[in-house]
DNA sequence: TAAACTAGTTTGTATAGCAAACTAGTATGC
DNA sequence: GCATACTAGTTTGCTATACAAACTAGTTTA
């Protein structure tokens, strides 16, 4: 009983998810910035499927968090957003993976 | 190119993923209720550590989708509410979980 | 018989995600 | 050279939902 208790406590951990990485639209750009370090706004829109005012309001709430970091620049006079992840963004992220793999690795298949 | 739009299509299907599955109170419900089979209100409150009114609700929800069947009965005149899981929420959880656990997978450590 | 407890449900509020409308600037057609 | 259309992105408004607090129904205890 007492080991019942103790091993389910793990589950209890999943309340307190980041909820910034949770939102499956912040998880996609996260896990997309993760592999390529640096990507531009149309990119992820296509890669996300993600419309542009979505996309632009989960930008903004991942730059209010300090989740990533936006550099706004003129190439051939038209605007290119380019986003990256910071190291704080980095450790979100992979603290989240550590959290979910361990709940969801405790399901049985 | 081709390749890497390729690849990262497997991270636009997190856009899909279940809500209904994926609340993290209610994942915590699923992912006990795969375990045991068979649970009080009691003792998912305990294990969840979500308030009387919360859990209610999301039981409510789960069951109003079909991935919970939950069964009121009276024990020495004390209500008695047991949850257990359908199949339907069993295969719900199976697929939230496979596709978690592939995107999860592609992120770096 | 009144107070306190158990077991839950309903309601109200505040947050949030999504889509649609809007802004700013650039290229193109007439 | 003016207007129309296009690119790139932001802001706004609506809707849904999660959480907490208040409420309900019945039981035990003092």
């Amino acid at each position: 009983m007492a080991d019942e208790r103790q091993e389910s406590a793990s589950i209890a951990l999943i309340g307190d998810v980041d909820r910034v990485v949770h939102e499956p639209a912040r998880l996609m750009i996260l896990a997309i910035l993760a592999v390529v370090e640096s990507a531009d706004f149309l990119f992820l829109m296509q890669q996300t499927g993600l419309t542009r005012g979505n996309l632009s309001s989960h930008l903004s709430k991942l730059e209010a968090v300090g989740y990533v970091a936006i550099e706004k620049m003129f190439v051939d006079k038209i605007p290119r957003t380019l986003v990256h992840l910071t190291d704080s963004g980095r450790d979100a992220l992979l603290a989240y993976r550590a959290q979910m793999l361990k709940v969801l690795g405790d399901v049985p298949t």
